[in-house]
DNA sequence: CACCATGTTCCTTG
DNA sequence: CCAAGGAACATGGT
């Protein structure tokens, strides 16, 4: 479940319940998702850590802990991949077959789960550095976002996955935000207009801000059972029915574009699949 | 069996 | 050197 507005609701989720907790050990069953930190590395630094805060950087999970030993402040990093989970645990609840880590709190487990591996959890921070603003906070401005936009020929849709333009952004609120900008995927990044911009920055910001308010009405009881489908494409029980149908393109190919009933179309850009309307997204 | 899947990195090509 | 394209990673669903 991992674009940026599911990290988001993820941080916001695990926060207060962290905070203050101590991890009493680290039990790594897939030391890939390590890479570059080793099991003993990981074992020797978060023995006895406290958790302090959870935020988040693009798609990125930052744990900050107090070590036991020194005190020292050490951050863990977590990416979800394409089918990780993070949650919580019952300590004698049955581990999931690709559990991949398990830190042992006091009370219960701290449980990442990832059935294709692709996410990590590690103390190598160096990812973090190479990613563009933050697209819902004041370093995401429209007058350098078109800067880097004019030194690409990349289609617009494409260059949105590149996590150094800016952070966050994956495969399908790719589409969605091209669809509320009403700007054709494969228009060349650099020959967007001045206006093309303007509308997709506030796109961007919109689609994401709204992503996230979605996701609060969620339930993240991954524990329980599977709430990750839930989170891409329904709502919770109860909540408001205009999150029924949040994804306007995606995912949507043959079905009737909201805004003007033409068939949404698939195409495929850079071997990923881009959902758009051809008529509300003609340029 | 074939194809598809929310992501990132590495290698190759031009 | 750089931009762009594609494969690789690994598993499961349809």
């Amino acid at each position: 479940m991992p674009e940026l507005p599911e990290v988001e609701v993820l941080a916001r989720h695990l926060r207060p319940r962290l905070r203050g907790k101590t991890i009493r050990a680290v039990r790594v069953r897939r030391a890939k998702v390590l890479s570059p930190t080793s099991p003993r590395e990981l074992a020797r630094v978060l023995a006895g850590a406290k958790f302090t805060d959870v935020t988040r950087r693009g798609k990125y999970l930052l744990f900050a802990l107090r070590t036991r030993a020194a005190g020292k402040k050490v951050v863990l990093l977590g990416h979800l991949g394409m089918t990780g989970r993070m949650f919580l645990a019952r300590k004698p609840a049955p581990l999931p077959k690709h559990a991949a880590v398990v830190l042992e709190l006091a009370r219960g487990n701290f449980i990442y789960e990832d059935t294709r591996y692709f996410g990590r959890l590690t103390l190598d921070l160096s990812a973090v550095a190479r990613l563009g603003p933050e697209p819902l906070s004041g370093e995401f401005q429209a007058a350098p976002f078109g800067r880097e936009l004019k030194k690409s020929r990349q289609p617009i849709k494409v260059k949105l996955l590149d996590q150094t333009l800016v952070a966050g952004i994956g495969n399908i609120y790719a589409s969605e935000a091209l669809f509320r900008a009403g700007i054709s995927p494969r228009r060349a990044a650099n020959r967007l207009t001045r206006p093309q911009v303007a509308r997709l920055w506030r796109a961007i910001r919109a689609v994401l801000a709204g992503a996230i308010d979605c996701g609060s009405t969620i339930p993240l009881d991954f524990g329980a059972g599977r709430a990750d489908g839930l989170f891409y494409f329904g709502r919770a029980a109860g909540a408001p029915d205009y999150y029924l149908e949040r994804l306007r393109v995606y995912d949507r190919a043959g079905k009737p574009c909201g805004r003007c009933h033409f068939p949404v179309k698939r195409i495929v850009q850079a071997a990923r699949s881009t959902f758009f309307c051809p008529r509300c997204q003609k340029r």
